[in-house]
DNA sequence: ATCATGACCTGTTAGC
DNA sequence: TGCTAACAGGTCATGA
């Protein structure tokens, strides 16, 4: 479930692995995932060191000393995962020989880490998509946020900047419902399905109100619009750190970068009762641009 | 411009 | 048990 906090999630799980080392080499497994990989991807990546890996609403950003950056989202299906390099191998520097059994189907990119400075260890980072729905991208750093997949994102959910006033300019004039409006990365970028019913929920909002209704004639934000940019900031926080804690649980789980295992108050609950106090309602799903939609229709007005 | 829909691709699950 | 249909975190292209 590759939401903003999801990514967030493993840019810090890849970070240990990553950062500081060397990518002894990269496998291409394949031509192709959503799009084309960079036809240089390979020859651009390999030698180079990791500098840090940032992230951008659902994109992740691997910096490499060479001013490049690897642009990489996950899709519907993709994952990360880390595979320590065993003490043998890791004693043997010229042996970079992975070992093929333990690549799965649909291991589509392969980065073998030496960590630099003497530090112990490396690891094959293997990115995974079955759906083939992600993509990646390289772009030089000085223009990055010239990059087509970057340039019109909107505004991160984390941290102050989201409030009702900023908000209130991004849904000021749209006749779409506001669950369509949560959705458009050009807006707000990095929300998803699942947290966008989420801060509608916590919010006590119809996912099909005009998102336009949150807005005063004069551009002031609403009570409502103030509520809803709590509400998302709410969830994603409380989201990226639950992520944090089933980050920990990763180092005893079998090498695999698990999602943020949740239990969500609205999506997935079709029929559950809706948890506000005071509230009767049951959670209903209806259909909304072809997406599912989970809320309460007594409490979310 | 804004908004809704279909396309992309594979795996899982519910229902017959 | 085996088949079929519906559905799943995403973004992008296209049409109204």
């Amino acid at each position: 479930m590759p939401e903003l906090p999801e990514v967030e999630t493993v840019r810090r799980g890849l970070q240990p692995a990553m950062e500081g080392a060397t990518l002894e080499r990269v496998e291409l497994r394949r031509p192709d995932l959503r799009f084309p990989l960079p036809t240089d991807m390979e020859a651009r990546l390999t030698g180079a060191t990791i500098t840090g890996i940032g992230r951008r609403a659902k994109y992740l950003l691997f910096h490499t000393d060479r001013h490049d950056v690897l642009i990489a989202h996950l899709g519907m299906s993709g994952s990360f995962r880390v595979e320590p390099h065993g003490d043998k191998q890791s004693q043997l520097p010229g042996d970079f020989h992975h070992e093929r059994g333990k690549l799965a189907a649909h291991d589509h990119v392969l980065f073998v880490c030496r960590p630099n400075g003497g530090a112990a260890g490396g690891a094959d980072i293997i990115y995974n998509d079955p759906r083939r729905f992600g993509f990646m991208s390289m772009a030089r750093a000085d223009v990055l946020e010239d990059n087509p997949h970057l340039r019109h994102l909107g505004l991160e959910p984390t941290g102050n900047a989201l409030d009702g006033n900023a908000l209130a300019e991004r849904l000021q004039g749209r006749a779409s419902p506001l669950k369509a409006a949560l959705l458009d990365q050009r807006l707000i970028a990095g929300l998803g399905n699942i947290y966008v019913c989420e801060a509608l929920w916590r919010a006590q909002l119809s996912p099909r109100r005009k998102a336009g209704t949150l807005v005063t004639r004069t551009g002031k934000p609403t009570d409502r619009c103030h509520r809803l940019a709590v509400a998302i900031r709410d969830v994603i926080g409380d989201a990226i750190a639950a992520g944090g804690s089933s980050l920990r649980d990763y180092v005893h789980a079998d090498g695999s970068l698990g999602y943020f295992q949740h239990s969500f108050s609205a999506y997935d609950r079709e029929g559950e009762n809706c948890g506000h106090d005071a509230c009767h309602g049951r959670i209903t799903r209806i259909v909304q641009s072809g997406r599912s939609t989970f809320f309460c229709p007594t409490c979310q007005r």
